[in-house]
DNA sequence: TTTTATGAGATTGTATATAATCTGTCTGAA
DNA sequence: TTCAGACAGATTATATACAATCTCATAAAA
């Protein structure tokens, strides 16, 4: 390995994409040999890696049998990103009461570090702000668990986002949503701002659906939010 | 190891005892050469079982550092239950909308199973029964996501509760509370049905807060709902 | 023909061996 | 004293060896 990390965690991030872009059928069989033969490992870092992936829901491990793709369909990617708006709308309402000041400045600064990347068109910066900004609404609703949860499934659907590309200007609206937002929090309305948030995730699903619908396979990815 | 199953899945059930009743510390280290000799198998399996509990939280897995336990404080077991309250009362929302009548079938037949299992003592059948209702809950929400995280969320709950015993009456309040949501989702009041099973569910944690606030230490388990 | 046995090959599960990394202690220089 | 460097022991990460299980084709029996 090339990698200084845990060749197990190189190993479930190359898989992870390779079932996000559609590499990996839905249903195939990941052949331990194969695939270690394949990223010149032994089975004992690969067999990690699919426990990992398990945990994700992109793989299914069955005893004795093996570990079998399990590639999201259209209709639970849009499940995974209604769970998700609905954990972001819960986090955003316990936020609204709990917020301190300081956190409150700190979203702020998040907000405003997403407007400066978007006009610099620096993606990557953009999207290292956003994590910030929703990372702290997790944190901020005041329950771990809830937190905890919320950057699960955050990173559960990460291979199927994509970074670089703003279709129809959805970054630009975006932000309009991140500032209502924070603005409905700062109004105290809790139940405001957990209905933008969940509007906000959503939309992506909706957008997605909008687009490709008509295509049978799941494609590589979805627009950052 | 006597059993048929997994070495990993017998193990991990033990290890997962032993945090919940305490008998392994919070922050103790688990060292993967000491417990394979206690579990009398090899290392393998045993990163394999850390590696599960490490999913359902119970496990801190630092890379190079090992295995270090991470048993719930009393504040983060309330959280879960407040988490798992809001996923069971999403659940009772989307259930009410799409329920189907087979499922309305299945649900009551489920409850009077509950009473029937609850009148002849049998601890055991009403675990069963309860079980099924509350699945079926999850599964006619039609969100299979949302469906899957309110069992994963249930099993990360199952070594803090308690089968055997029924405190002050609270499984009779609990057959209750099950034929009052049932009522409500058949009056297709969502709110009313999703708060009912809310509080159902959140009753739990506030009851165990109540008997147990006094203590240091995060008792073995939990009254079963 | 259909069904059940059986065995070889393939594949997963577990044990053990080797490599890499960490931890803590010691030394010696500033 | 205090701190960086280095070494030894312990522990984790990975590779390999061995055992258990499954799959599937073949064949014998109903």
């Amino acid at each position: 390995m090339t990698n200084k990390y845990k060749a197990s965690t190189f190993i479930c991030s190359e898989i992870e994409q390779k079932i996000a872009t559609g590499a990996y059928k839905d249903g195939e069989k990941l052949n331990e040999a194969d695939l270690a033969d394949e990223f010149n490992v032994s089975r004992t870092p690969l067999r990690e890696a699919f426990q990992i992936l398990e945990g994700i829901g992109l793989v299914e491990l069955i005893p004795n049998r093996g570990a079998f793709v399990r590639r999201p369909t259209m209709t639970r990617l849009v499940e995974m990103f209604e769970f998700m708006a609905e954990l972001e709308a819960w986090c955003v309402k316990l936020a609204t009461r709990r917020l301190t000041s300081a956190q409150q400045l700190y979203l702020k600064r998040a907000a405003s570090d997403c407007e400066k990347a978007l006009r610099a068109g620096k993606n990557d910066e953009y999207y290292e702000a956003n994590n910030r900004l929703h990372g702290m609404i997790y944190q901020a609703s005041g329950n771990a668990v809830l937190e905890e949860e919320a950057h699960r499934m955050h990173r559960r659907l990460r291979p199927f986002r994509r970074k670089q590309l703003d279709v129809t200007g959805r970054l630009e609206k975006s932000m309009q949503e991140h500032a209502d937002i924070l603005a409905a929090m700062d109004e105290g309305d809790e139940e405001k701002a957990a209905d933008l948030m969940r509007k906000h995730i959503y939309t992506l699903g909706n957008t997605y659906d909008q687009y490709l619908a008509a295509l049978e396979e799941v494609p590589a990815d979805v627009i950052e939010l």
